[in-house]
DNA sequence: AAAAAGCACTTTGTAATACAAAGTAGTAAC
DNA sequence: GTTACTACTTTGTATTACAAAGTGCTTTTT
């Protein structure tokens, strides 16, 4: 029989919107609301909801900070977003392995 | 500014089910429904919007045939299916360098 | 001091999507 | 002649995505 070639993939992952910030937060410290929403090109509530996704499952963690007298929230990637990210990343591997 | 790490990925293939349909259709010369259902655990229905939503693209062509005297539906990937595919397979190996 | 603007949301509402379950039509095997 | 299989379609529900507008707080501008 067929093996399924799509194990292993995370749901979590599956909207673009998440796989984007992820893919940030892998290489990036910490990046603020404002950057990630012209990066992805998303309205604001759109952005809100995905990090709220992400953040209830341990994902990413948020920083309310300050840049001089002004708020700056940034987000940053924990432990378990980290594994998860990469287990989803060895997932797509394998299968695009797959496939050529 | 930074750049978006997911340009070029396709609504499509965001679902893994279709994700899982095309990626078998890449490497088998066809498939049917049995297998297919089988493979990807879904249930019927689910199975079959997506295959439509796949035809409905153009990404892939339903070819009714038999075996013996049973029917024997097989699914195939098509020219632009293939080439939409391969494109969405070059955007996420884009964004898994980023990450690395 | 008042108005405008920016930040990071929350709320609201709508439309699209995913999915399970049940139904269907046409064989085919028992 | 009932049962089973195949490949759906239909129905209904729940989840999700998203835009748009509103909110509270602060800062900058006038």
């Amino acid at each position: 029989m067929l093996k399924n070639p799509i194990t292993g993939l995370n749901k979590v992952f599956e909207s673009r919107i998440r796989l984007g910030v992820m893919s940030v937060l892998m290489v990036n410290e910490e990046i603020n609301f404002n950057d990630l929403k012209q990066m992805l090109q998303v309205t604001d509530g759109n952005l809100a909801t995905h990090l709220v996704n992400l953040e209830e499952n341990g994902f990413i963690k948020v920083h309310k900070g300050f840049i001089g007298k002004k708020t700056n929230t940034t987000y940053v990637i924990t432990k378990a977003g980290e594994k998860a990210f990469a287990e989803h990343i060895t997932a797509l591997e394998n299968m695009i392995k797959g496939v050529k």
